[in-house]
DNA sequence: GGTGGGCGTTAACATAGGTCATTGTGGAGG
DNA sequence: CCTCCACAATGACCTATGTTAACGCCCACC
Protein backbone atom coordinates (compact mmCIF):
# COMPACT_ATOMS: atom_id res chain seq x y z
CA UNK A 1 0.00 0.00 0.00
CA UNK A 2 1.55 3.91 -0.78
CA UNK A 3 2.17 5.32 1.95
CA UNK A 4 4.02 8.69 2.68
CA UNK A 5 5.53 11.21 0.12
CA UNK A 6 8.86 11.82 -0.44
CA UNK A 7 9.08 15.29 0.16
CA UNK A 8 13.20 16.05 -0.58
CA UNK A 9 14.50 13.83 2.19
CA UNK A 10 12.08 14.00 4.78
CA UNK A 11 11.57 10.18 6.04
CA UNK A 12 14.94 9.02 3.36
CA UNK A 13 17.40 10.72 5.89
CA UNK A 14 18.54 7.67 7.74
CA UNK A 15 19.41 5.52 4.35
CA UNK A 16 21.76 8.79 3.41
CA UNK A 17 22.56 9.74 7.09
CA UNK A 18 24.45 5.69 6.92
CA UNK A 19 25.56 5.78 3.64
CA UNK A 20 27.57 9.38 3.97
CA UNK A 21 29.14 7.84 7.02
CA UNK A 22 30.58 5.88 4.10
CA UNK A 23 30.99 7.36 0.91
CA UNK A 24 30.20 11.61 0.42
CA UNK A 25 26.68 11.11 -1.36
CA UNK A 26 26.89 13.66 -4.22
CA UNK A 27 24.22 15.72 -5.38
CA UNK A 28 23.72 13.28 -7.80
CA UNK A 29 23.54 10.38 -5.98
CA UNK A 30 21.05 12.31 -3.84
CA UNK A 31 18.84 12.33 -7.27
CA UNK A 32 19.03 8.70 -8.12
CA UNK A 33 18.14 7.50 -4.43
CA UNK A 34 15.36 9.93 -4.69
CA UNK A 35 14.06 8.52 -7.94
CA UNK A 36 14.57 5.17 -7.13
CA UNK A 37 12.34 5.73 -3.80
CA UNK A 38 9.64 7.24 -5.88
CA UNK A 39 7.25 4.04 -5.10
CA UNK A 40 7.64 3.00 -1.65
CA UNK A 41 5.60 -0.05 -0.19
CA UNK A 42 4.07 -0.31 2.79
CA UNK A 43 4.65 -3.63 4.79
CA UNK A 44 2.61 -5.24 7.71
CA UNK A 45 3.91 -6.70 10.43
CA UNK A 46 4.48 -10.41 10.31
CA UNK A 47 4.53 -10.14 6.40
CA UNK A 48 7.44 -11.75 4.82
CA UNK A 49 9.08 -9.36 2.38
CA UNK A 50 11.97 -12.47 0.56
CA UNK A 51 11.42 -15.66 1.58
CA UNK A 52 13.94 -18.82 1.84
CA UNK A 53 14.32 -20.39 -1.68
CA UNK A 54 12.71 -17.93 -3.42
CA UNK A 55 13.93 -16.16 -6.63
CA UNK A 56 14.61 -12.04 -5.89
CA UNK A 57 16.31 -9.88 -7.97
CA UNK A 58 15.83 -6.39 -6.67
CA UNK A 59 17.57 -4.97 -3.95
CA UNK A 60 15.19 -3.25 -1.08
CA UNK A 61 15.91 -0.33 1.38
CA UNK A 62 14.12 -0.16 4.88
CA UNK A 63 12.95 3.27 4.89
CA UNK A 64 10.96 2.92 8.18
CA UNK A 65 10.30 0.42 10.99
CA UNK A 66 12.19 -2.47 12.33
CA UNK A 67 12.47 -6.32 10.16
CA UNK A 68 14.32 -9.23 10.85
CA UNK A 69 16.16 -11.97 8.51
CA UNK A 70 16.08 -15.21 9.74
CA UNK A 71 15.55 -19.17 9.31
CA UNK A 72 13.82 -21.80 10.05
CA UNK A 73 14.26 -25.55 10.92
CA UNK A 74 11.54 -28.08 9.66
CA UNK A 75 10.57 -28.45 13.53
CA UNK A 76 9.51 -24.96 13.93
CA UNK A 77 12.80 -24.05 15.95
CA UNK A 78 13.68 -20.33 14.27
CA UNK A 79 17.33 -18.43 14.41
CA UNK A 80 17.13 -14.75 13.60
CA UNK A 81 20.60 -13.98 12.08
CA UNK A 82 20.04 -9.97 11.79
CA UNK A 83 18.12 -7.41 12.34
CA UNK A 84 17.14 -4.28 9.57
CA UNK A 85 16.64 -0.97 10.19
CA UNK A 86 16.05 2.32 8.59
CA UNK A 87 18.59 2.66 6.34
CA UNK A 88 19.28 -0.77 6.04
CA UNK A 89 19.58 -2.55 2.70
CA UNK A 90 18.91 -6.06 1.70
CA UNK A 91 18.01 -8.69 -1.20
CA UNK A 92 21.61 -7.98 -2.42
CA UNK A 93 22.57 -11.46 -2.02
CA UNK A 94 19.77 -12.84 -3.39
CA UNK A 95 19.76 -10.81 -6.29
CA UNK A 96 23.43 -12.08 -7.05
CA UNK A 97 22.65 -16.07 -6.13
CA UNK A 98 19.36 -16.78 -7.75
CA UNK A 99 16.76 -16.94 -4.92
CA UNK A 100 16.97 -15.51 -1.69
CA UNK A 101 19.05 -17.77 0.85
CA UNK A 102 16.92 -16.35 4.44
CA UNK A 103 13.55 -14.77 5.03
CA UNK A 104 13.07 -11.35 6.16
CA UNK A 105 10.01 -10.25 7.52
CA UNK A 106 8.81 -6.91 8.32
CA UNK A 107 8.22 -6.52 12.61
CA UNK A 108 6.74 -3.48 12.78
CA UNK A 109 4.57 -1.80 10.09
CA UNK A 110 7.13 -0.45 7.61
CA UNK A 111 7.97 1.03 4.25
CA UNK A 112 10.33 -0.01 1.63
CA UNK A 113 11.79 0.63 -1.25
CA UNK A 114 12.41 -1.62 -3.89
CA UNK A 115 15.07 -1.22 -6.29
CA UNK A 116 15.23 -2.65 -9.56
CA UNK A 117 18.09 -5.54 -9.63
CA UNK A 118 19.00 -3.60 -13.20
CA UNK A 119 19.09 -0.17 -11.47
CA UNK A 120 21.24 -1.46 -9.19
CA UNK A 121 24.25 -3.08 -11.70
CA UNK A 122 23.94 -0.15 -13.54
CA UNK A 123 24.98 2.38 -10.55
CA UNK A 124 27.30 -0.58 -9.57
CA UNK A 125 28.54 -0.57 -13.73
CA UNK A 126 29.72 3.51 -13.17
CA UNK A 127 30.60 3.24 -10.30
CA UNK A 128 28.33 5.79 -8.49
CA UNK A 129 29.49 6.67 -4.73
CA UNK A 130 26.02 4.78 -3.90
CA UNK A 131 26.97 1.38 -5.44
CA UNK A 132 29.68 1.76 -3.99
CA UNK A 133 28.61 2.96 -0.84
CA UNK A 134 25.93 -0.29 -0.49
CA UNK A 135 28.89 -2.59 -1.54
CA UNK A 136 30.41 -1.61 2.20
CA UNK A 137 26.84 -1.74 3.74
CA UNK A 138 27.05 -5.01 2.92
CA UNK A 139 30.60 -5.68 4.35
CA UNK A 140 29.48 -4.00 7.45
CA UNK A 141 26.24 -6.24 7.39
CA UNK A 142 28.92 -9.58 7.69
CA UNK A 143 30.61 -7.71 10.50
CA UNK A 144 27.38 -7.50 12.22
CA UNK A 145 27.21 -10.99 11.30
CA UNK A 146 30.24 -12.06 12.44
CA UNK A 147 29.55 -10.57 15.85
CA UNK A 148 26.50 -12.66 16.22
CA UNK A 149 28.27 -15.77 15.57
CA UNK A 150 30.19 -15.10 18.64
CA UNK A 151 27.34 -13.80 20.89
CA UNK A 152 25.91 -17.13 19.96
CA UNK A 153 28.62 -19.03 20.56
CA UNK A 154 30.81 -18.12 23.54
CA UNK A 155 28.95 -15.27 25.54
CA UNK A 156 26.24 -15.96 28.41
CA UNK A 157 22.52 -15.16 28.12
CA UNK A 158 23.70 -11.94 30.32
CA UNK A 159 26.34 -11.46 28.23
CA UNK A 160 24.11 -11.63 25.08
CA UNK A 161 21.32 -9.40 25.83
CA UNK A 162 23.67 -7.01 27.13
CA UNK A 163 25.46 -6.98 23.45
CA UNK A 164 23.02 -7.02 21.41
CA UNK A 165 21.40 -4.10 23.10
CA UNK A 166 25.01 -1.95 22.75
CA UNK A 167 24.88 -2.80 19.04
CA UNK A 168 21.40 -1.65 18.15
CA UNK A 169 22.31 1.37 20.39
CA UNK A 170 24.93 1.99 18.02
CA UNK A 171 23.23 1.33 14.80
CA UNK A 172 20.39 3.65 15.48
CA UNK A 173 22.58 6.18 16.90
CA UNK A 174 24.18 6.60 13.31
CA UNK A 175 20.81 6.93 12.05
CA UNK A 176 19.43 9.20 14.53
CA UNK A 177 17.50 6.45 15.98
CA UNK A 178 18.14 6.17 19.64
CA UNK A 179 19.37 9.24 22.27
CA UNK A 180 22.67 8.99 24.69
CA UNK A 181 21.41 5.98 26.31
CA UNK A 182 17.68 5.07 25.44
CA UNK A 183 15.89 4.07 22.08
CA UNK A 184 12.43 2.34 20.51
CA UNK A 185 12.80 -1.52 20.77
CA UNK A 186 10.24 -3.11 18.72
CA UNK A 187 11.56 -6.65 20.02
CA UNK A 188 9.15 -9.10 22.35
CA UNK A 189 10.83 -11.09 24.19
CA UNK A 190 9.99 -14.43 21.59
CA UNK A 191 11.94 -12.12 19.19
CA UNK A 192 15.14 -11.46 21.46
CA UNK A 193 15.12 -15.37 22.23
CA UNK A 194 15.47 -16.37 18.52
CA UNK A 195 17.54 -13.65 17.85
CA UNK A 196 20.16 -14.71 21.25
CA UNK A 197 19.49 -18.91 20.92
CA UNK A 198 17.49 -18.86 23.93
CA UNK A 199 14.12 -19.72 25.22
CA UNK A 200 11.67 -16.89 25.92
CA UNK A 201 11.57 -17.79 29.57
CA UNK A 202 15.40 -17.45 29.79
CA UNK A 203 15.08 -14.05 27.95
CA UNK A 204 12.67 -12.73 30.57
CA UNK A 205 15.30 -13.95 33.76
CA UNK A 206 18.25 -12.47 32.19
CA UNK A 207 16.75 -8.88 31.62
CA UNK A 208 15.15 -9.11 34.74
CA UNK A 209 18.16 -9.66 36.54
CA UNK A 210 19.38 -6.48 34.48
CA UNK A 211 16.75 -4.44 35.62
CA UNK A 212 17.29 -5.61 39.03
CA UNK A 213 20.56 -4.64 38.58
CA UNK A 214 19.82 -1.20 37.66
CA UNK A 215 21.65 -1.53 34.71
CA UNK A 216 18.84 -1.09 32.34
CA UNK A 217 15.16 -0.17 32.55
CA UNK A 218 11.96 -1.29 30.09
CA UNK A 219 8.94 0.58 29.23
CA UNK A 220 7.37 -2.66 27.87
CA UNK A 221 4.22 -0.52 26.84
CA UNK A 222 5.96 1.94 25.16
CA UNK A 223 8.55 -0.71 23.87
CA UNK A 224 11.52 1.73 25.05
CA UNK A 225 14.65 0.40 26.50
CA UNK A 226 16.86 3.16 28.78
CA UNK A 227 20.57 1.58 29.53
CA UNK A 228 21.19 3.86 32.69
CA UNK A 229 24.87 2.82 32.94
CA UNK A 230 26.12 2.34 29.33
CA UNK A 231 29.53 1.91 29.97
CA UNK A 232 28.60 -1.25 33.10
CA UNK A 233 26.78 -2.84 29.82
CA UNK A 234 29.23 -2.12 27.59
CA UNK A 235 31.36 -3.71 30.02
CA UNK A 236 29.14 -6.91 30.83
CA UNK A 237 29.19 -7.43 26.70
CA UNK A 238 32.29 -6.52 26.28
CA UNK A 239 31.50 -4.35 23.71
CA UNK A 240 34.05 -2.95 21.10
CA UNK A 241 32.47 -1.08 18.06
CA UNK A 242 35.01 -1.35 15.82
CA UNK A 243 33.26 -3.88 14.05
CA UNK A 244 30.37 -1.19 13.57
CA UNK A 245 32.24 2.41 13.47
CA UNK A 246 35.17 1.30 10.36
CA UNK A 247 34.92 4.26 8.06
CA UNK A 248 35.82 2.83 4.38
CA UNK A 249 39.52 2.72 3.16
CA UNK A 250 38.83 4.20 0.14
CA UNK A 251 42.03 3.62 -1.27
CA UNK A 252 41.35 -0.15 -0.89
CA UNK A 253 39.26 -2.20 -2.88
CA UNK A 254 36.66 0.64 -3.41
CA UNK A 255 39.58 2.92 -4.86
CA UNK B 1 59.48 -18.50 3.59
CA UNK B 2 59.27 -19.05 -0.32
CA UNK B 3 58.12 -22.58 -1.12
CA UNK B 4 56.83 -24.42 -4.33
CA UNK B 5 56.65 -23.21 -8.21
CA UNK B 6 53.81 -22.21 -9.78
CA UNK B 7 54.59 -24.35 -12.96
CA UNK B 8 51.20 -23.23 -14.94
CA UNK B 9 48.13 -24.75 -12.87
CA UNK B 10 49.80 -27.39 -10.92
CA UNK B 11 48.58 -26.23 -6.79
CA UNK B 12 46.14 -23.38 -7.68
CA UNK B 13 43.65 -25.55 -9.07
CA UNK B 14 41.74 -25.36 -6.41
CA UNK B 15 40.86 -21.90 -6.94
CA UNK B 16 40.10 -21.81 -10.52
CA UNK B 17 37.80 -24.95 -9.84
CA UNK B 18 36.04 -22.27 -7.27
CA UNK B 19 35.90 -19.48 -9.20
CA UNK B 20 34.93 -21.31 -12.08
CA UNK B 21 32.01 -22.42 -10.82
CA UNK B 22 30.79 -18.68 -10.64
CA UNK B 23 32.10 -17.22 -13.61
CA UNK B 24 34.06 -18.77 -16.74
CA UNK B 25 37.93 -18.05 -16.10
CA UNK B 26 39.02 -16.67 -19.41
CA UNK B 27 42.52 -17.31 -20.25
CA UNK B 28 42.95 -13.63 -19.83
CA UNK B 29 41.77 -14.33 -15.84
CA UNK B 30 43.64 -17.27 -15.50
CA UNK B 31 46.90 -15.35 -16.97
CA UNK B 32 46.23 -12.44 -14.29
CA UNK B 33 45.75 -14.74 -11.34
CA UNK B 34 48.94 -16.46 -12.25
CA UNK B 35 50.77 -13.41 -12.45
CA UNK B 36 49.70 -12.92 -8.88
CA UNK B 37 50.70 -15.94 -7.73
CA UNK B 38 54.15 -15.14 -8.87
CA UNK B 39 55.35 -15.04 -5.01
CA UNK B 40 53.47 -17.31 -2.72
CA UNK B 41 53.83 -17.90 1.04
CA UNK B 42 54.65 -20.82 3.51
CA UNK B 43 52.59 -20.20 6.61
CA UNK B 44 53.15 -22.52 9.73
CA UNK B 45 49.98 -24.14 12.10
CA UNK B 46 49.40 -21.51 14.91
CA UNK B 47 50.55 -18.25 12.54
CA UNK B 48 48.28 -15.73 12.29
CA UNK B 49 47.88 -13.94 8.92
CA UNK B 50 45.57 -11.36 9.49
CA UNK B 51 44.68 -10.14 12.96
CA UNK B 52 41.84 -8.38 14.73
CA UNK B 53 42.27 -4.75 14.91
CA UNK B 54 45.51 -4.82 12.44
CA UNK B 55 45.47 -2.69 9.18
CA UNK B 56 46.10 -4.79 6.39
CA UNK B 57 44.85 -3.21 2.71
CA UNK B 58 46.01 -6.94 0.97
CA UNK B 59 43.62 -9.49 -0.49
CA UNK B 60 45.23 -13.33 0.14
CA UNK B 61 44.18 -16.78 -1.54
CA UNK B 62 44.49 -20.23 0.63
CA UNK B 63 46.54 -22.37 -1.93
CA UNK B 64 46.98 -25.35 0.26
CA UNK B 65 45.80 -25.92 3.82
CA UNK B 66 43.78 -25.09 6.34
CA UNK B 67 42.64 -22.10 8.38
CA UNK B 68 40.55 -20.52 10.67
CA UNK B 69 38.53 -16.87 11.12
CA UNK B 70 38.19 -16.15 14.21
CA UNK B 71 37.64 -13.56 17.19
CA UNK B 72 38.51 -13.54 21.26
CA UNK B 73 36.91 -12.58 24.27
CA UNK B 74 39.39 -11.11 27.06
CA UNK B 75 39.02 -14.22 29.18
CA UNK B 76 40.34 -16.36 26.41
CA UNK B 77 37.20 -17.82 25.15
CA UNK B 78 37.71 -18.01 21.33
CA UNK B 79 35.09 -18.29 18.51
CA UNK B 80 35.75 -19.76 15.28
CA UNK B 81 33.74 -17.66 12.74
CA UNK B 82 34.63 -19.44 9.45
CA UNK B 83 37.03 -22.36 7.99
CA UNK B 84 39.30 -21.19 5.06
CA UNK B 85 40.28 -24.07 2.67
CA UNK B 86 42.13 -24.15 -0.49
CA UNK B 87 40.43 -21.66 -3.21
CA UNK B 88 39.07 -19.46 -0.50
CA UNK B 89 40.22 -15.88 -0.55
CA UNK B 90 40.12 -13.14 2.66
CA UNK B 91 41.47 -10.11 3.63
CA UNK B 92 38.87 -7.76 1.26
CA UNK B 93 36.77 -7.03 4.46
CA UNK B 94 39.99 -5.71 6.17
CA UNK B 95 41.19 -4.06 3.20
CA UNK B 96 37.68 -2.22 2.64
CA UNK B 97 37.40 -0.67 5.99
CA UNK B 98 40.64 0.50 7.72
CA UNK B 99 41.35 -3.00 9.38
CA UNK B 100 40.72 -6.56 9.99
CA UNK B 101 38.33 -7.20 12.17
CA UNK B 102 39.01 -10.97 13.12
CA UNK B 103 41.89 -13.04 12.83
CA UNK B 104 42.98 -15.58 10.61
CA UNK B 105 45.51 -18.32 11.47
CA UNK B 106 46.40 -21.06 10.25
CA UNK B 107 45.39 -24.59 11.12
CA UNK B 108 48.14 -26.56 9.22
CA UNK B 109 51.18 -25.61 7.05
CA UNK B 110 49.62 -23.56 4.22
CA UNK B 111 50.17 -21.42 1.55
CA UNK B 112 48.98 -18.42 0.76
CA UNK B 113 48.84 -15.87 -2.14
CA UNK B 114 49.04 -12.18 -1.39
CA UNK B 115 47.60 -9.86 -4.08
CA UNK B 116 47.91 -6.29 -3.26
CA UNK B 117 45.12 -4.55 -2.62
CA UNK B 118 45.73 -2.45 -5.60
CA UNK B 119 45.83 -5.06 -8.45
CA UNK B 120 42.50 -6.33 -6.91
CA UNK B 121 40.79 -2.66 -7.29
CA UNK B 122 42.31 -2.89 -11.13
CA UNK B 123 40.60 -6.11 -11.77
CA UNK B 124 37.39 -4.79 -9.70
CA UNK B 125 37.42 -1.01 -12.19
CA UNK B 126 38.20 -3.59 -15.34
CA UNK B 127 35.45 -5.62 -14.17
CA UNK B 128 37.07 -8.95 -15.27
CA UNK B 129 35.60 -11.94 -14.63
CA UNK B 130 37.61 -12.55 -11.70
CA UNK B 131 37.14 -9.75 -9.79
CA UNK B 132 33.31 -10.57 -9.91
CA UNK B 133 34.32 -14.55 -8.96
CA UNK B 134 35.52 -13.03 -6.01
CA UNK B 135 33.12 -10.91 -4.95
CA UNK B 136 31.06 -13.86 -5.18
CA UNK B 137 33.10 -15.82 -3.31
CA UNK B 138 32.57 -13.34 -0.16
CA UNK B 139 28.80 -13.45 -0.85
CA UNK B 140 28.82 -16.77 -0.67
CA UNK B 141 31.13 -16.85 2.58
CA UNK B 142 28.30 -14.46 4.01
CA UNK B 143 25.64 -17.21 3.46
CA UNK B 144 27.76 -19.62 5.33
CA UNK B 145 28.05 -17.78 8.01
CA UNK B 146 24.65 -17.34 8.42
CA UNK B 147 23.91 -20.69 8.22
CA UNK B 148 26.51 -20.62 11.07
CA UNK B 149 24.59 -18.82 13.19
CA UNK B 150 21.67 -20.93 12.86
CA UNK B 151 23.80 -23.94 13.82
CA UNK B 152 25.18 -21.81 16.33
CA UNK B 153 21.91 -20.58 18.11
CA UNK B 154 19.28 -23.21 17.09
CA UNK B 155 20.85 -26.81 16.82
CA UNK B 156 22.30 -29.20 19.18
CA UNK B 157 25.31 -30.64 19.81
CA UNK B 158 24.85 -33.30 17.49
CA UNK B 159 23.22 -31.47 14.56
CA UNK B 160 25.84 -28.88 15.19
CA UNK B 161 27.91 -31.67 14.65
CA UNK B 162 26.56 -32.80 11.76
CA UNK B 163 25.97 -30.33 10.37
CA UNK B 164 29.47 -28.81 10.19
CA UNK B 165 31.06 -31.75 8.82
CA UNK B 166 28.00 -32.28 5.52
CA UNK B 167 29.08 -28.53 4.66
CA UNK B 168 33.01 -29.36 4.86
CA UNK B 169 32.01 -32.22 2.74
CA UNK B 170 30.53 -30.14 0.27
CA UNK B 171 32.97 -27.28 0.22
CA UNK B 172 36.07 -29.79 0.16
CA UNK B 173 34.02 -31.51 -2.69
CA UNK B 174 33.66 -28.58 -4.62
CA UNK B 175 37.49 -28.24 -5.00
CA UNK B 176 37.93 -31.80 -5.25
CA UNK B 177 39.68 -32.36 -1.92
CA UNK B 178 37.17 -34.50 -0.61
CA UNK B 179 36.08 -38.03 -2.22
CA UNK B 180 31.79 -39.15 -2.13
CA UNK B 181 31.92 -39.38 1.59
CA UNK B 182 35.36 -38.76 3.15
CA UNK B 183 38.03 -36.18 3.45
CA UNK B 184 41.03 -34.99 5.20
CA UNK B 185 40.04 -33.34 8.08
CA UNK B 186 42.77 -31.50 9.90
CA UNK B 187 40.96 -30.29 13.16
CA UNK B 188 41.54 -30.94 16.49
CA UNK B 189 38.25 -31.38 19.09
CA UNK B 190 39.41 -27.95 20.51
CA UNK B 191 38.85 -26.48 17.04
CA UNK B 192 35.69 -28.29 17.09
CA UNK B 193 34.30 -27.42 20.01
CA UNK B 194 35.39 -23.47 19.29
CA UNK B 195 33.63 -23.93 15.94
CA UNK B 196 30.64 -24.93 17.19
CA UNK B 197 30.27 -22.76 20.67
CA UNK B 198 30.50 -26.51 22.95
CA UNK B 199 32.98 -27.62 25.43
CA UNK B 200 35.54 -30.13 24.00
CA UNK B 201 34.34 -32.67 26.31
CA UNK B 202 30.87 -32.52 25.21
CA UNK B 203 32.40 -32.53 21.56
CA UNK B 204 34.47 -35.57 22.54
CA UNK B 205 30.68 -36.93 23.64
CA UNK B 206 28.94 -36.04 20.79
CA UNK B 207 31.62 -37.65 18.53
CA UNK B 208 31.43 -40.29 20.13
CA UNK B 209 28.24 -40.97 20.08
CA UNK B 210 28.03 -40.69 16.09
CA UNK B 211 30.74 -43.18 15.68
CA UNK B 212 29.11 -45.51 18.05
CA UNK B 213 25.89 -45.01 15.77
CA UNK B 214 28.18 -46.11 12.59
CA UNK B 215 26.92 -42.84 11.22
CA UNK B 216 30.82 -41.69 10.99
CA UNK B 217 34.05 -43.07 11.30
CA UNK B 218 37.19 -40.94 12.38
CA UNK B 219 40.91 -42.00 12.65
CA UNK B 220 42.33 -39.40 14.54
CA UNK B 221 46.03 -40.46 13.65
CA UNK B 222 45.30 -39.92 9.96
CA UNK B 223 42.81 -36.90 10.58
CA UNK B 224 40.27 -38.24 8.35
CA UNK B 225 36.60 -38.60 8.44
CA UNK B 226 34.84 -41.09 6.62
CA UNK B 227 31.12 -40.68 6.37
CA UNK B 228 29.62 -43.84 6.45
CA UNK B 229 25.38 -42.92 5.93
CA UNK B 230 26.06 -39.43 4.40
CA UNK B 231 21.87 -38.87 3.67
CA UNK B 232 21.61 -40.09 7.64
CA UNK B 233 23.82 -37.51 8.50
CA UNK B 234 22.71 -34.65 6.66
CA UNK B 235 18.94 -35.96 7.86
CA UNK B 236 20.75 -34.96 11.63
CA UNK B 237 21.76 -31.97 10.65
CA UNK B 238 18.70 -30.90 8.73
CA UNK B 239 21.24 -30.01 5.90
CA UNK B 240 20.00 -27.74 2.64
CA UNK B 241 22.88 -27.11 0.94
CA UNK B 242 20.85 -24.18 -0.95
CA UNK B 243 23.31 -21.70 0.83
CA UNK B 244 26.34 -23.70 -0.91
CA UNK B 245 25.17 -24.50 -4.34
CA UNK B 246 24.08 -21.01 -5.84
CA UNK B 247 25.16 -20.26 -8.99
CA UNK B 248 25.32 -16.70 -10.31
CA UNK B 249 22.73 -14.64 -11.41
CA UNK B 250 24.65 -13.25 -14.15
CA UNK B 251 21.93 -10.71 -15.36
CA UNK B 252 21.29 -9.59 -11.42
CA UNK B 253 23.93 -7.37 -9.41
CA UNK B 254 26.79 -8.98 -11.42
CA UNK B 255 25.51 -8.27 -14.76
C1' DG C 1 64.81 -45.49 25.51
C1' DG C 2 63.26 -41.83 28.60
C1' DT C 3 60.49 -37.86 28.92
C1' DG C 4 57.36 -34.24 27.97
C1' DG C 5 53.75 -32.18 25.47
C1' DG C 6 49.65 -32.30 22.60
C1' DC C 7 45.65 -34.63 21.96
C1' DG C 8 41.82 -37.83 22.82
C1' DT C 9 38.87 -40.30 26.23
C1' DT C 10 36.12 -40.91 30.35
C1' DA C 11 33.92 -40.52 34.77
C1' DA C 12 31.81 -37.70 38.44
C1' DC C 13 29.76 -33.83 39.42
C1' DA C 14 27.90 -28.87 38.75
C1' DT C 15 24.99 -25.51 36.51
C1' DA C 16 23.12 -22.53 32.88
C1' DG C 17 19.53 -22.71 30.50
C1' DG C 18 15.25 -25.34 28.77
C1' DT C 19 10.34 -26.97 29.52
C1' DC C 20 5.91 -26.91 31.38
C1' DA C 21 2.36 -24.79 33.54
C1' DT C 22 -0.01 -20.96 35.51
C1' DT C 23 -1.19 -16.14 36.21
C1' DG C 24 -1.62 -11.24 35.16
C1' DT C 25 -2.40 -7.30 32.13
C1' DG C 26 -3.53 -4.25 28.50
C1' DG C 27 -5.45 -3.56 24.20
C1' DA C 28 -8.69 -4.83 20.12
C1' DG C 29 -13.08 -5.92 18.88
C1' DG C 30 -17.75 -7.45 19.45
C1' DC D 1 -18.85 -4.44 29.44
C1' DC D 2 -17.10 -8.82 28.22
C1' DT D 3 -13.95 -11.78 25.72
C1' DC D 4 -10.03 -12.93 23.36
C1' DC D 5 -5.34 -12.74 22.41
C1' DA D 6 -0.60 -11.55 22.50
C1' DC D 7 2.78 -10.84 25.61
C1' DA D 8 5.16 -10.61 30.07
C1' DA D 9 6.23 -12.76 34.51
C1' DT D 10 7.37 -16.56 37.56
C1' DG D 11 7.70 -20.95 39.99
C1' DA D 12 8.99 -25.96 39.82
C1' DC D 13 11.39 -29.08 37.77
C1' DC D 14 14.40 -31.21 34.14
C1' DT D 15 18.46 -31.93 31.04
C1' DA D 16 21.98 -30.69 27.82
C1' DT D 17 26.08 -29.10 28.27
C1' DG D 18 30.04 -27.36 31.11
C1' DT D 19 33.89 -28.34 34.58
C1' DT D 20 37.36 -30.75 36.81
C1' DA D 21 40.37 -34.25 37.00
C1' DA D 22 42.54 -38.25 35.67
C1' DC D 23 44.59 -41.41 32.41
C1' DG D 24 46.49 -43.21 28.01
C1' DC D 25 48.61 -42.82 23.54
C1' DC D 26 51.63 -41.18 20.18
C1' DC D 27 55.49 -38.89 18.75
C1' DA D 28 59.22 -35.53 18.80
C1' DC D 29 63.23 -34.64 21.00
C1' DC D 30 67.10 -35.38 24.07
Amino acid sequence: MQAERTPGWSGDLHAVRKLHAFAPMTGHDRETLSRLMAHRTRVEPHEDILVEGVPSRDIFLLTSGWAIRYKLLSDGRRQIVGHLIPGDFFGLRASMFQIADDSVQALTTTSIVRIPGKSFSAMLRDRSNLGMAIMWSVMREHSILAEHAVRLGRRSARERIAHLLIELLHRLQLVRLAGDNEFHLPLTQEVLADTLGLSIVHVNRALRRLRNDGTIALDPQRRRVVINDVGRLGRIAEFSAGYLDQGPALGGAAD
